[in-house]
Formats: C-alpha cells, sequence, structure tokens
DNA sequence: AGTGCGTTCATACGGCCGTTTAATATTGAC
DNA sequence: GTCAATATTAAACGGCCGTATGAACGCACT
C-alpha cells in the first residue's frame, strides 16, 4: 500500500510545480520510482490521480480554516468580540501557509488557482462539501461582526480577497519588477536573477498586507478590536 | 492573407473557451475551416499562435486602460483632482468589459488568468513593454492621489485589485452558488442549472463592486472626489 | 508563355499520451 | 502447503499531438 502514497506525494510535486496538462502519467509514476499502470489500478486514471491530489490538499486547508476561526473565537470569548482581522486571517492564512496544516510547498496556491481556473475539472465532491461548509461558517461569522451586510456581499468579498492572495502569488514577482521598472530604470528584460528562487517573495508579509487591504475592503477600521 | 485571421479567430473563440492546453493545432485549424499547416506557416507553430493570441487581446486592454485615464483626467482638468474612483475604473473596465476596446467575449479574463499562471509561458515582449508602461502611468498617477504611499504598496495593491476581479470573474457562480446554500436549503449539486449561460453574472454590478473594494483598500472613502 | 514568390494543400513522420492486458509476485487466511 | 485475493510488472495498443515535406495553386510581372 506504500506505492498509492509515493504516487500522491509525486503527484503533488509535480501538480504544483508543472501543472496538469504538462504533467504526464509517465512524468508521476517515473518520479515516484512505481510502475506506470500503478495509475491505473490505484486511481482509476489520471483524472482520479488530479482529483485525489486536489483534495489531499484542499481539506487540509479548509479544515485548518475552521480550526484557526474557533481558536480565535475560544481566544477573544464569543464571535461577537472577535476582530475583523482574525476572521480573515484565519481565512487567508491557510492558503498563504500551508504547510502550518501539513500541505507542502508554497506552490498550492497557483495550483489551486489553476484547478479551479479549469472550470472543466469538478471539484471532488468531498472537497466540494468541506469548501461549502468552510465558507457558510465564515459568512455566518461574519455577519455576527458585520450585520448590515449582505451575505452576498460577503460572499463577494470573501472571493475578492482570495483572488488578491492568489493572483499577488502567482504574479508576485513579475509585479515587483514592474514597480522597479515603474520608479526607476528601464530595465524590462531583468527575468535572469529572478527565477533562480522561487520562494522569494516574503509570504508572511504578503498575508499581512492582503489582509490589511481585505479589511478596508470589508469596511473594517485599522485598529483590530473594538465592537460593532 | 484572411487565412491568417481565421485562424487568430478561431484560436482566440477556442482558446477563450477551453484554455491552451486542451485546444490542438488541429481542432483551430479546423473550426477555422483552414489547413492544418497553416499554423505553422503563419505564427511558426503552436506557441506563436497562442503568443499572437495573447497579444492580440492584452495590448487593446492595456492601451484602452491608459486611454480611459487620460479621458478621465482631462475630464477633472489634472491629475491632481481625479478621484480614486476614477483611476481604478479606468484600470479594471477593460479587463470586465473588453467589448468596449474590441476585444470579443468576457471570457477573456479566464484566458489571461489562465496564460499568467502558467509561468511556463512567456508574455509577448511588445505586450509585456505595454503592460509595463499602463503599470507606471497608473503607479505614477496614483502616487499623485495617494502620496502617502510607496509605489510598491500601490503596485501590490494593483494587483489585488486586478486579482479580485479576475478571481471573481472565475469563480463567481461558485461562489453565488455557495451564498445561495449558505443562507438557505443545502443544495449542494445545483449544477444543471447554473452552467447553461455562460454570461449570467451582471459584469456591470461586479465591477462596481470591486471597484468599491478596492478603494476603500487603497485608503479612499466611498465619497468621489475631494483633494488629499 | 514563362518565371518567381507567396500561399495553400494533402499527407506522412516520429513521438508521447492514457489506458489495457496478461503474466507475475506478494500477501494472508485456512 | 494451498489457494484466492491483492498488488505489481513489462509490454503493447490505438490515438492524437505538433511539425515537416513537397507538390499544387494563384497571381503579378516580364
Amino acid at each position: 500500500m506504500n506505492t498509492r502514497e509515493q504516487i500522491l506525494e509525486a503527484a503533488w510535486e509535480l501538480y504544483s510545480t508543472r501543472g496538469f496538462e504538462d504533467v504526464s502519467v509517465r512524468d508521476v509514476t517515473t518520479a515516484a520510482g512505481v510502475n506506470l499502470a500503478s495509475v491505473s489500478y490505484h486511481f482509476g486514471g489520471k483524472e482520479g490521480l488530479m482529483q485525489e491530489t486536489v483534495k489531499r490538499c484542499m481539506n487540509p486547508i479548509n479544515s485548518y480554516r475552521i480550526q484557526l476561526l474557533e481558536q480565535e473565537i475560544a481566544k477573544y470569548g464569543g464571535e461577537e468580540k472577535l476582530p475583523l482581522r482574525s476572521i480573515l486571517e484565519a481565512f487567508m492564512r491557510p492558503l498563504v501557509m500551508p504547510e502550518e496544516c501539513g500541505v507542502q510547498s508554497g506552490l498550492m496556491l497557483r495550483l489551486v488557482a489553476r484547478y479551479l481556473i479549469e472550470s472543466d475539472y469538478a471539484i471532488p465532491s468531498v472537497s466540494r462539501d468541506l469548501y461549502t461548509e468552510a465558507f457558510q461558517v465564515f459568512v455566518k461569522t461574519l455577519l455576527v461582526r458585520l450585520p448590515h451586510l449582505t451575505p452576498e456581499t460577503l460572499v463577494k468579498h470573501i472571493v475578492f480577497a482570495s483572488g488578491s492572495v492568489v493572483y499577488y502569488h502567482g504574479l508576485g514577482k513579475l509585479a515587483l519588477q514592474l514597480s522597479r521598472s515603474s520608479s526607476g530604470s528601464s530595465n524590462a528584460s531583468g527575468s535572469d536573477a529572478s527565477e533562480q528562487n522561487a520562494d522569494e517573495i516574503d509570504r508572511e508579509q504578503m498575508l499581512c498586507d492582503v489582509i490589511e487591504f481585505a479589511m478596508h475592503g470589508f469596511g473594517g477600521d485599522t485598529h483590530g478590536a473594538d465592537d460593532a
């Protein structure tokens, strides 16, 4: 039963760095050191392997979101005293710091974004349920803190915030290049020294930035906890 | 010289609906009603066709951004009197309403997102230059309005805002389903009636929403134009 | 009419793809 | 030890991929 795990690990590694379409079953099995037919045997085919791979990273993310939120609720002794920042951080942090819930590598964001953008792929129903549950919990909690907003608006804002972090994670380096050339020399071909380190951007800083940005969007103040 | 155009139109149609990897050169040439070898002849290969397709939609977008911004500057008689909302709308509207600058279909956002997420693809240098120029113009204009922010912060916020709209456009329907099930029945399998109309979401409303969200993130007020 | 050039065409090539098959190896219960 | 269930293996299959080739075509120009 070890083969299955080896396949999943290799698949995760390859999919998260190269994307789904570019990675063949042969790539995965070769990297995993197992036989080509193992994928069909254990997952029914490439589609099954992809779904399982996504499930194995989305589920911990959404579980961790709920867990963080409950921790914060406990810390502040009730939903009604929860600062907006805590809610947003509980939602965003698992995306940016997936390793905190056992999901390797910061490349996960790109993988999820890729998967979600491809509308052809179906979200595994188990993951979808957990996704729905996480959304429901956060909308409910946000409603306590921001009772003047509708659930639809809150969902919209959550999606905005998610998009901010996903997009920034994917385009962060490109954007920084643009910003540098925007206030300095017009060196537009500087793609040699920026490719070497995939984890160049400060993810903790990014998390902080995007929370700050989103908090204003939700209508909260920068200074943390006060009543509604 | 008509073949080239037919190929580009078919490629745009197919790429924007099915993605780059899923569409073969044969798909494109068949849809265009031209010979298979035409792609190699006119574009050098599939990569060339993809780049040309992206260029033909990104360039009008970025040009339109600059054009809208200049219109607004002229309308308000100077950069220093320009409301933040006008700047953001000039940046966002071409993304959401590409047909206003001759780029067909609202599916463009998904295509661009897909292309940008795949770090393997190189942005065509011509488009990249225009992209850089647009960023520079907007950062410069934003700096007049928000002199207390650094260029890096402004770029970050622009990326956040872009991510919001791209992500929402890609996941809007899914999110709305989640929000409905979040305040009503737990119908999680309702993917039958939501697939029929790809343009279901109100894009003008979406544009308005995301501008509102981003404006707060930039630190502006909801009420429009006043001095800094 | 003939030449040259840009374009279009049918066709073929080698290659990688995902999946299947049938044989073999491993396991565990009796 | 026997046997059936489970797991792994090597090899092959048919199919689609992107690209290359060389012939045919249209057409201006002489």
